[in-house]
DNA sequence: CGATCCATTGAAGCCACTCAAGCCCGGTGG
DNA sequence: CCACCGGGCTTGAGTGGCTTCAATGGATCG
């Protein structure tokens, strides 16, 4: 990674950052905070798809949200097999693995073309030196992810790869929901399917088998790169 | 949960508290903060194997680490199944996915007798206020706790449950070493077979099954509660 | 001393993996 | 422009590991 080279100067309104939502919170927005002089985030990218963010055992100097995109995290195991451990949206704080030992423990890579909030701890100290109430709000979104690793891993113990499945696709048209404020039932796959698997712990062989048995069980249509949910997960039949 | 009833005021030193640590790295100990007249943490126990420290969804309102015993915090799947996610020893915090909420997650059971010491949020705040870098104590500790969580996930990935076995026991050495500070080659199973598979997302059929063939190929001696380890988990022979 | 929970062992079935082949698509270069 | 290539995706056949169902023994406790 060569920062240096990519460092662009926060311009635009990061209308969905998270740190932003932080800086409202303790009472402050982006502008007052930029005429204090001090420099806040830093806005990086494009990243075009397969380029490194960090890598695992790179020191860990900062906190980062991705801006506009999609970002991956994985894990090559000691046998060589890949595990994606995340697929972070705009708006998702990711890297917080790498706080305690002040290096990553995974590789952060992009997905498409994508650009990160980037907050180094020097500015966070300072910030929060002046605005105290800042560290409880990271505190927060730090039990938050816990909370949504805990709820992974739940999920993740469905031995039917069925559940698992349509456990993502639920979450990941939880997300998109959540971040166009629209009700569409279409997701646009930003992931192959191959990380899908990698994600889910499966084989792509068994995803694309599964996804055609969900299909044929009219549960989804499943296209090119676009998923689109015909029923609630919760109806989901176990014997199909 | 019924507090009031066990609340018994901090009185022994909390040696391998993680709170003492926080304070001792910021250049207080529990003697000074004592005089100081505020109230750090409450010691409470001791509660009895199966019963509930709190449940998901009641409101949280404190950090807790186990002071002693041992701790589980499990969750049930929509469709009845019970799932662990974590199995907590003498030092460890938990409950951390509740701060986010402020409700709980998980619920969390004693599965020895067991102590363990709270620290409110209130107090909390009133000892940040007084010494700030406690917070970022806070902030590294869930840093570890979410890179401790994804590296869990990572073992639940190997889809041959001998290696998820290994890596489970392997673990369970190194946290019991830590705290010993001894090089036995022991664990001393706290938690039933039953509750490894749940955790591991398997049946107490194949942990059986597993431990008496990882016995036969000579990788461990599996008795009654104890379990041995004769060779380092990364000599797996995956064929066995 | 019965009740209950945990642990173990056996038999049968199923789900997902492995291995293998072919298809689709975008990118590259002759 | 087309041939070639590579990666992702799909489909097929066979195998193996884990689950399910069932039954028994052991341990703890009121």
């Amino acid at each position: 990674m060569t920062p240096k080279l990519r460092l662009v100067k926060h311009r635009h309104r990061c209308t969905h950052c998270l740190f932003r939502r932080f800086f409202v919170n303790v009472g402050l927005n982006c502008d007052e905070i930029d005429q204090t002089g001090q420099t806040t985030t830093t806005n990086i990218g494009p990243y075009h798809p397969g380029e490194y963010l960090y890598r695992a055992g790179d020191p860990c100097n900062a906190l980062y949200v991705v801006h506009a995109g999609t970002v991956k995290t994985e894990t090559v195991t000691y046998d060589g097999d890949l595990h994606i451990s995340g697929f972070y949206l705009a708006g998702d704080l990711f890297g917080a693995d790498g706080i305690h030992q002040r290096r990553f423990a995974t590789d952060a890579m992009a997905i498409e073309k994508t650009w990160v909030c980037e907050l180094t701890f020097d500015n966070w100290a300072t910030l929060a030196n002046d605005y105290p109430d800042l560290q409880s709000q990271l505190i927060s979104e730090l039990g938050r992810v816990i909370a949504n690793k805990e709820h992974e891993a739940l999920s993740t113990h469905h031995h039917l790869l069925t559940q698992r499945l349509m456990g993502f696709l639920a979450d990941l048209l939880y997300r998109v929901r959540e971040r166009q404020g629209l009700q569409t039932n279409e997701i646009e796959l930003t992931m192959t399917k191959t990380d899908i698997a990698r994600y889910l712990g499966a084989t792509p062989e068994s995803i694309s088998r599964t996804l055609a048995k969900l299909e044929k069980a009219g549960y989804i249509v499943n296209t090119k790169r676009r998923i689109r949910i015909l029923k609630d997960y919760s109806s989901l039949d176990v014997a199909i």
